[in-house]
RNA sequence: CGGGGCAUAGCUCAGUUUGGUAGAGCGCUCGGUUUGGGACCGAGAGGUCGUCAGUUCAAAUCUGGCUGCCCCGACCA
């Protein structure tokens, strides 16, 4: 490809308000092009990266059997009202009507149309396992569209659907996928990490994420070097420090005037953080055979911990989660600031939820129900019981890891794929049935697998880069060589162009009449792995200069063995993302 | 949905405080000189100042509404 005739250009600064690095450079390298707010264009070079990601995927998931086919991105609305997703999905569906004002759907996954086609063509055990999947487009309104191409609205997905009579069947595939993640993310140049997550609303039994460790990531991690724990934090669990075993004071209500969090309490009062209550109020949805009911949640962890409303929302079974009102705090009698659970006006709309190590700490301090005023000693069970105890507390840096108890560490990371073994959610709600081998019908167990293509493409920018430019490995990058023709040398580099053309090398030549430093900068910021160039000095020593992105040094190759050692060195590079292709332990 | 910021030429930004004929650098076009790390000279093109309304003799500038974009949080199948 001749730069002079490429589409795209290269901008040599990046828009003020664009602060992540990977959506700097794509966008300075003319990669992408934002149309509105997480929607993008893919331009020549980005598209290029994306076929390429796409065919390794295309690649793993062939070799654990996949099949490739392609699912509608529109769909009509009957067979998401058919699982309920339909009412149960907010603002994030894209909702239109046909021309005879039919309910539409954008497709944002395709567990429905999938579910679908079981229905219609499996009848058989026989015809099981099946591995089926494709690469589509979807749209998720998302609230917050960031990064670039980290979290858009408009994106690519690789996503396969697994289909199995029975669970050890779904575990295999499930295990398959697993590793063949991990080969895709490998490849793509992408260190990641496989962790526990919560299975949210796709429901079912096992679930995993994984993570590339980034700082500018919105996923919180909790991870242990100890023992190689890691979770997402949201359904992270962790050793609780037992509190000291005391007698029950007796309760003693204090004065603690303009004393309203747990900082000031317990600096107030004298006593460690650890010895107090800390109460948060929210409001949930829960959503019980078809009707909505909202209740007000009185959650109580002890003073040093934080609340995880992502284990608050699973203990609760609530559909959805939010923080109270004053007025709602107020309505119950509980005063915000000093609120507490004892002597508490009994309301059946309220329900009391206490983390699991409070009724194990004796004499917490507790507010009074009054401004102004807590209580000392207060014990769970002889003061207040709860509707509820769980584990609703979140994992922090430091607390102990609940396998080995070595402190965890949090980190933040982006989501890059995720496995789910879903179950027979939607088989059962569209009739997916096959018969099994004892003549019964069963509904297809299904697992569905999913990795965005343009965040890995923006999460290996993001690792693969430096001040200059990017750096993507030779698997994804979109040329292998960057060729660079200096000034007065048209004439040579173009006879070196077609030499390598020729031998059908990806090569994007630099034939524009632009100065050196414009050239270099761009090849720099381009970043393709090998960058020769044709230039007076090389070339009466009969060579060009051949540089690899990575390195600083620069070696003459000779003209009449100039393919083979562009091809070697080709090689090499693949072989090196190659050997990062490893086995990665199971864990659950 | 809550909080913050921004919107002037393709890009980066100045001009807004104190209303008075639209600016710079880079990029782009033409001519010439240069040619190993974002070169130089000369001549040009390019903006209804996001949008709608209001105040005013006069609005990029003051006031209000709306829209869009970025960041933080909530959300994230």
């Amino acid at each position: 490809m001749r730069m002079s005739k490429r589409f795209g250009l290269t901008l040599r600064e990046a828009p003020a308000d664009v602060e992540v690095k990977s959506h700097q450079l794509l966008l300075r390298a003319g990669f992408i092009r934002p149309l509105a707010a997480g929607i993008f264009s893919y331009l020549p070079l980005a598209k290029r990266s994306i076929t390429k990601i796409e065919n390794i995927m295309r690649e793993e998931i062939n070799g654990i059997g996949g099949q490739e086919m392609t699912m509608p991105v529109v769909h009509p609305a009957d067979i998401w009202k058919e699982t309920k997703r339909w009412y149960e999905i907010g603002t994030e569906m894209g909702r239109f009507y046909d021309k005879n004002e039919r309910d539409m759907v954008l497709a944002m996954t395709h567990e429905e149309v999938v579910a679908d086609l079981i229905r219609r063509e499996i009848q058989s055990y026989r015809q099981l396992p099946q591995l089926v999947y494709h690469i589509q487009t979807k749209w998720r309104d998302d609230p917050r569209p960031r990064a670039g191409l980290i979290r858009v609205r408009e994106f690519t997905m690789l996503d396969s659907y697994s289909l199995d009579a029975n669970e050890a069947s779904l575990d295999e595939q499930y295990r398959a996928h697993y590793q063949a993640y991990f080969n895709i993310f490998h490849r793509a140049g992408i260190k990641a990490i496989a962790v526990a997550s919560d299975v949210g609303m796709m429901g079912g039994s096992m679930a995993h994420e994984y993570m590339y460790l980034t700082p500018i990531g919105e996923d919180t991690l909790v991870l242990c070097d100890g023992c190689g724990y890691h979770a997402n934090r949201q359904i992270a669990t962790f050793k609780k420090k037992d509190a000291a075993a005391e007698t029950a004071l007796p309760a003693e209500k204090v004065a603690t005037p303009d004393v309203s969090t747990i900082e000031a309490l317990a600096e107030f009062l004298g006593v460690p953080k650890a010895k107090t209550a800390k109460a948060v109020f929210m409001v949930a949805t829960m959503r019980e055979a078809g009707t909505e009911t909202q209740k007000l949640i009185f959650a109580i962890v002890r003073g040093d911990m934080e609340v995880n409303e992502t284990k608050l929302t699973n203990a609760l079974k609530a559909h959805e989660l939010r923080p109270a009102h004053p007025e709602e705090i107020s309505s119950i009698g509980a005063v915000a600031g000093y609120a507490s659970p004892v002597g508490l006006r009994s309301n059946k709309n309220v329900i009391i939820i206490v983390d699991d190590a409070v009724p194990t700490s004796p004499n917490l301090v507790a507010g009074a129900n009054e401004a102004g005023y807590h209580l000392r000693n207060v014990n769970y069970g002889r003061d207040y019981q709860a509707d509820v105890v769980a584990d609703i507390a979140a994992a922090q840096e430091g607390d102990g890891c609940p396998r080995c108890g070595q402190p965890i560490y949090l980190s933040r990371g982006v989501e890059v794929g995720n496995i789910f073994k879903l179950g027979t959610k939607y088989t059962e709600a569209l009739g997916g049935t096959f018969v099994d081998e004892d003549g019964s019908s069963k509904p297809v167990i299904m697992g569905s697998y999913g990795i965005g293509v343009g965040r890995l493409l923006a999460c290996s920018a993001e690792e693969n880069h430096d001040d200059k430019g990017l750096m993507l490995p030779i698997t994804i990058a979109p040329y292998h060589v960057h060729l660079v023709g200096m000034g007065k040398m048209e004439k040579e580099a173009d006879q070196v162009y077609e030499q390598l053309a020729a031998a059908s090398l990806e090569v994007l030549y630099d034939d524009r009449d632009e100065s050196a430093g414009v050239k270099f900068n761009d090849a720099d910021l381009i970043g393709l792995p090998i960058r020769l160039t044709v230039g007076a000095r090389a070339w009466k020593e009969g060579g060009v200069e051949m540089k690899l992105r990575h390195s600083d040094e620069r070696i003459i190759i000779p003209l009449d063995n100039l393919v083979n050692t562009v091809q070697a060195q080709i090689d090499a590079l693949f072989a090196e993302v190659q050997a990062t292709v490893v086995p990665v332990p199971f864990e659950e």
